[in-house]
RNA sequence: GGGCCUGUAGCUCAAUUGGUUAGAGCAGAGCGCUCAUAACGCUUUGGUUGCGGGUUCAAGUCCUGCCGGGCCUACCA
């Protein structure tokens, strides 16, 4: 059996995550294993939070908790949000995990035997009165460039000029306010990425496959000036996987974290062992999708992301993995996506600006979203969400198209024929050319959703689902009805048995209205259509069904207009 | 500044990797149907493929120069 591994980008914890952050990584990756556990393979989809950092401690400091706390409560947040998207993750971790504490402590161990670790000396800005360290984006002054009172300490947002800490006039801190800083030595341990630039370089080469998005960003880091550069791996911070070599102390780190871009692909390890012990099961129950001497080596490994985590899990990640010189498995197929604007800019946190998951949830149910973010996904370029592209799109689609067409045919049925598959007749001229017809988008659709093509994929799903309408328009058997009560039935029965393969096909875009359609025609069978006329006729005549609630209610324009007025979020 | 991506119908996107007359959906127009969520079906309007050069029997596709949009640029994650 085909065996495939399946990751999300983990989402930070630091608050709910807005609708780009979901249709970038955990949105396709969920499609794409719901997709391949119907079609029969065995799939581990993971997905978790990534929890340490400096973002994190501000934000907890913020809400008057301790991190601990924080990231506890956040994880259930978005744990309760995924649930409510529909997200068939096998596993939610937490990078904060003690698997994750081990495991980052022990790759760091084995690198340092490797020698792909190195301890440096460098100057970094403290704060007395934040009583830490300071990144340099938590660094404000003038820009001693171009004037700019707000410069940043990595770079100027005005000029654009890159900066370092020490280069601004009258730098403050930006957590704080706080002026008195001081340049403190300290040290930290680097990855040794450039030691493995050939490694890498000879990797990215032979996949040819991967979108065009997901090798360039990695062929530039490769290749950009001197070429990939080594990476710092610890902070000064106090929540993160303590530095250690393995079980041991490393002499010089006390009191020193690992950088969270360190530990937080190893959580996709972690988060492995994390379900294996959540299963009560032994650690080679999660080493046969991980480990190549432990059964993995047939697993196809499989990654979604937004292009902003690109570097890290084409670079930094592979040269962790490979450094270890243990068989552990690299990914196979990246799968990346540009980023969803919202209204002509940026979702926004700070201004409250767009759409978040869980006013998504609030106003809609998930189907919605699934299907307008998924048939829109920004795989070759930045795309838009609008309310009236939204509204569009969901009415036409789900209402008018599929909605509607469950609709007119089980009522149809039901005032002519009474509440169950009418029997009688055979298949006609319509229906086998109706067949001939969906085996050929089945076959495509099929192809698209095998390749992660998501737009083509649904584009195919919808005019599948067009074809039952044209269809009926043909076969009209409320007129053949009066003339010839065989051929309305048989093309009543064919029409009815497509609402149930429809709920199979669409499973993977839109679960719940899939499990609808499939509670309206009292079946459970879900197995995928192999030969269609046979699976055009599971559901026999006497078949009893349900005339199903409105699977999908329209966006009304008022709505449209309530929902683009409370998103639109502050000025300022 | 550098690099990458991108520009095709009013809008959102295709175009088998250089090969017939550039195609779909939405929106617009007309017709049909009356089972259905004012739904559905059929027909149809609409393009100098951002602009200018070049290569080629052949260019949306390759080269080059402009113009516009976006992203990244390594201590946010």
């Amino acid at each position: 059996m085909t065996r495939i591994l399946i990751t999300s980008a983990i989402p930070y914890i630091n608050g709910v995550k807005h609708l780009g952050t979901l249709v970038g990584s955990q949105l396709p990756a969920d499609l794409y294993a719901r997709f391949m556990r119907q079609r029969g393979a065995e799939v581990l989809f993971l997905c978790a939070t990534d929890e340490h950092g400096t973002p994190a401690e501000l934000a907890a400091t913020k809400a008057g908790l301790a991190i601990e706390d924080y990231c506890t409560q956040m994880h259930e947040t978005q744990a309760e949000l995924s649930r409510g998207f529909r997200l068939s993750f096998d596993h939610f971790g937490r990078s904060s995990s003690v698997q994750n504490k081990r495991l980052t402590q022990y790759f760091a161990g084995v690198l340092a035997e490797n020698g792909f670790i190195e301890e440096r000396s460098e100057k970094q800005v403290y704060s007395n009165t934040d009583g830490r360290f300071l990144p340099d984006r938590y660094i404000e002054g003038t820009c001693p460039n171009c004037g700019y009172e707000r410069a940043r300490g990595d770079q100027c947002e005005n000029c654009t000029k890159q900066l370092d800490p020490t280069d601004l006039i009258n730098p403050r801190s930006v957590i704080s306010g706080s002026t008195d800083l001081e340049v403190r030595e300290t040290k930290h341990l680097y990855l040794k990425q450039s030691a493995l630039k050939d490694d890498l370089d000879a990797w990215i080469d032979s996949k040819t496959d991967w979108p065009i998005l997901t090798t360039s960003i990695a062929k530039k880091w490769l290749h950009d000036g001197d070429g990939l550069q080594d990476r710092g791996i610890t902070r000064d911070l106090y929540w993160g996987v303590p530095v250690q070599k393995g079980e041991e102390p490393w002499p010089g780190m006390e009191g020193k974290v690992f950088y969270v871009w360190f530990d937080a692909p190893i959580e996709y390890l972690a988060c492995a062992a994390e379900w294996s012990d959540a299963n009560g099961t032994e650690d080679e129950a999660w080493w046969r999708w991980w480990r190549t001497d432990e059964g993995a080596d047939d697993v196809r490994y499989v990654q979604f992301m937004g292009k902003d985590n690109v570097p890290f899990h084409t670079l930094s990640f592979p040269a962790t993995i490979m450094g270890s010189r243990e068989p552990w498995k690299l990914v196979d197929y990246i799968k990346s996506f540009n980023f969803l604007n919202y209204e002509g800019g940026q979702f926004s946190t700070s201004l409250g600006r767009g759409v978040f998951m869980d006013d998504a949830l609030e106003i809609l149910p998930s189907d919605y979203w699934r299907w307008w973010l998924l048939s829109n996904a920004p795989e070759t370029s930045d795309t838009e969400f609008t309310w009236e592209k939204f509204q569009a799109g969901v009415n036409k689609d789900l209402a008018d198209v599929l909605g509607n067409f469950v609709s007119r045919i089980t009522k149809f049925c039901r005032s002519k024929f009474g509440q169950e598959v009418p029997a009688g007749g055979e298949i006609g001229d319509g229906g086998t050319a109706l067949i001939a017809e969906l085996e050929g988008r089945i076959s495509t659709y099929v192809g698209h959703m095998e390749a992660m093509e998501v737009r083509k994929a649904a584009a195919e799903l919808r005019a599948i689902w067009v074809a039952g309408n044209e269809f009926l328009q043909a076969a009209a058997p409320w007129s053949t009805i009066k003339t010839d009560v065989d051929r309305a039935a048989a093309d009543t029965r064919l029409a009815l048995n497509l609402i149930r393969v429809y709920a199979v096909l669409s499973a993977p875009f839109i679960p719940d209205a899939s499990a609808a359609m499939l509670a309206a025609m009292r079946t459970e069978e879900t197995i995928w259509p192999g030969d269609l006329t046979t699976a055009l006729s599971r559901l026999p005549p006497g078949h009893g069904f349900d005339v199903p609630d409105v699977l999908f209610r329209k966006v009304l324009d008022e709505e449209r207009e309530e929902w683009a007025a409370r998103f639109a979020g502050s000025d300022n």
